[in-house]
RNA sequence: CGGGGUGUAGCGCAGCCUGGUAGCGCAACUGCUUUGGGAGCAGUAGGUCGCAGGUUCGAAUCCUGCCACCCCGACCA
């Protein structure tokens, strides 16, 4: 390509809505335009970076066997009545409705379209298993949009399901995808990790997200160096390995009546905040005896909110109770609550089971009870996992002390057993002619995002510094004042034709600008591999090859056609 | 949805407080010079000042309402 017959449309200046470099580069690069907020123009620049994610993604789930089809974007809304998740999957699901009143999502996601899909084409165990999958623009109107493509309502997806006799086949075609995932994150050059995961509100029970790692990302990773554990923290288990201390301290009321929070009592009181505890009032879930129910965690912890919310006793989503429910109940506020002589049911975190000699508010305002001791003191309620893990924690497979990271979610598998195919009554005959409901799983990459993720992790402070497998170009060819200068054009000239004829996605800078604004946009690019051609090497019979990030070295110009496409791996 | 902020040329911004009909840098266009790290000179073009209403002889500027976008929190590929 001649950037005079492309659109290239960079600029210096950096966007001031653009927070993260990502998004900042991709403006700046011109690969994106922004429509409307989460809404965003691929320019060809852009697109062609998309395509080859893209490619490898369908290369690879072709290499496992799976079959690419194209679902519709528009569902009509029974479809989603059927699973119940046109009420449930709540405000990211678009809804609209055509003249006729009928009512349809733009789709967020697709297992009701698959399973209806596979109700109507699947009849037999001899057709399974099999695996389904498209790349295609989703859409979830996201509370906020942020990020560019990174976390955009409208967005590039590759989904794919597969249906199972039973649950061991899932399960195995299940190891496939994980290892299929880890090749294309492989092919695509970029640092990742998989990690075990909440399965959200798509269903099922055993789940990895895929995690690019980066500090920008919004995700954050407990994993243990060295071993193979991995989990997301809002799926992290956090296991106690201690016992509980003897009592030793009086059980004592102490007025205490400017401490607010828990910071405020370990200062006024000289505590130590791991003998104190946080009590927490959430509503309770549908049919419990009492609406409210109190979450008790340590008081340097943080509550949960995914796996509280998954307690029976809890209400899904988590809704924390306000000053005024708190009060109604309780008769105190906030600031000084606690379990003793709580008038409502609570849980406590595991690692609260384990504490002796505690403080906990008094359930009486500016008071507290200091030195409690469970079972003498007062019986321990029901014990559940409640906390966030922090760095340091036992990790829940006992193979050592977790660290902490940030990631970007670029892609999740599910298994999700039969809940599709039950709500919506897929069957195939086993081979006892029995009816069954297929074993599903699902499997999503964020093609879009993926690009951005990518740039995250490889830039420096003049652009982009693409992996090959992603660039746009994999070489470009700078001439310099080649409107004046009849060799240098020459030389570019048949150097780019027999690339071009080679196959290589060349890019060429014929437009008539001064060397450094060549250079910088080249940088900006991200092009990996750059070949100058300027009167000053043609007189000593060489080429400038510059690796985008690394070395430069002089090539001969009469063998510079092979080291380049060499470099590409064209030969 | 709650909290905060911003809307002025393609991009980045000033002007607003103290009303007098819009300016700077980059980008764009023309010409000449320049050409190994984002050139110089001369010239040109481009704006319903987010929208609607109000106050005023006069509104980018003051008032009211609305809209959009961005940031911080709960969701997700």
């Amino acid at each position: 390509m001649k950037i005079s017959q492309f659109h290239l449309a960079t600029q210096r200046e950096v966007p001031a809505d653009a927070e993260i470099v990502s998004h900042q580069l991709m403006i700046r690069t011109g690969m994106i335009r922004k429509l409307t907020s989460g809404i965003y123009s691929w320019t060809p620049l852009g697109l062609k970076v998309l395509r080859k994610v893209e490619q490898i993604v369908r290369e690879e789930m072709d290499a496992a066997g799976c079959l690419e089809l194209l679902m519709p974007s528009v569902q009509p809304a029974e479809l989603w009545q059927e699973t119940g998740r046109w009420d449930n999957f709540g405000p990211l699901l678009l809804k609209m409705t055509d003249r006729a009143g009928r009512a349809f999502a733009f789709g967020p996601t697709h297992e009701e379209v698959i399973t209806e899909f596979a109700r109507a084409e699947l009849r037999s165990y001899k057709q399974l298993p099999i695996c389904f999958y498209q790349i295609q623009t989703k859409f979830r109107d996201e509370i906020r949009p942020r990020f560019g493509v990174m976390r955009a309502r409208e967005f590039l997806m590759k989904d794919g399901y597969s249906f199972h006799i039973d649950e061991a086949d899932l399960d195995a075609f299940y190891q496939v995808m994980y290892s299929t995932y880890t090749r294309i994150f492989e092919r695509l050059q970029l640092q990742f990790k998989a990690v075990e995961a909440d399965s959200g509100n798509i269903g099922g029970a055993t789940s990895h997200e895929f995690h690019v790692l980066a500090d920008s990302g919004e995700d954050q990773i407990a994993h243990v160096e060295g071993s193979g554990y991995a989990a997301n923290v809002e799926r992290a288990e956090a296991v106690t390995v201690g016992q509980r201390g003897e009592p030793s301290e009086d059980f004592r009321e102490v007025d205490t009546p400017d401490a607010k929070t828990i910071d405020q009592l370990v200062e006024q009181f000289d505590l130590n905040i791991e003998r104190t505890i946080k009590t927490l009032v959430v509503h309770a879930a549908d049919g419990q005896k009492q609406p409210l129910i109190a979450l008790i965690v340590r008081g340097d912890h943080e509550l949960n909110p995914v796996k509280a919310e998954k307690l029976d006793e809890v209400a899904s989503p988590l809704v924390m109770a306000d000053e005024a429910e708190i009060r109604a109940a309780i008769g105190a506020g906030p600031g000084s609550l606690g379990p003793v002589n709580l008038p409502i049911p609570a849980i406590v975190d595991r690692s609260v089971a384990e504490m002796n000699d505690f403080a906990a508010g008094a359930n009486a305002d500016h008071k507290h009870w200091f030195g409690i001791n469970w079972e003498r003191d007062l019986a321990l309620p029901p014990v559940a996992d409640l906390r966030k893990v922090v760095e340091g924690d036992p990790a829940a497979d006992g193979s050592g002390p977790l660290a902490l990271m940030r990631g970007i979610e670029v892609g999740h598998i599910f298994q999700l057993g039969s809940k599709y195919s039950e709500s919506m009554n897929a069957v195939v005959m086993d081979e006892n002619g029995r009816a069954q409901h297929p074993a599903m799983g699902c499997y999503g990459i964020g093609v879009s995002r993926i690009v951005a993720a990518a740039i995250e992790q490889n830039h420096d402070e003049h652009g982009i510094i693409w992996p090959q497998a992603l660039a746009p170009f994999t070489i470009a060819i700078l001439p310099l004042n080649h409107q004046k200068a009849h060799r240098v054009r020459e030389a570019a000239d048949k150097l780019y034709q027999s690339l071009q004829t080679a196959g290589v996605d060349v890019l060429m800078d014929d437009r008539p600008l001064r060397p450094g604004v060549m250079f910088a946009d080249a940088e900006l690019l991200g092009i990996p591999h750059v070949l100058v051609i300027g009167e000053r090497g043609l007189d000593q019979g060489m080429v400038e090859y510059r690796k985008r990030g690394g070395e430069q070295q002089d090539i001969p110009l009469d063998e510079v056609e092979a080291f380049a496409l060499e470099l590409v791996g064209k030969v």
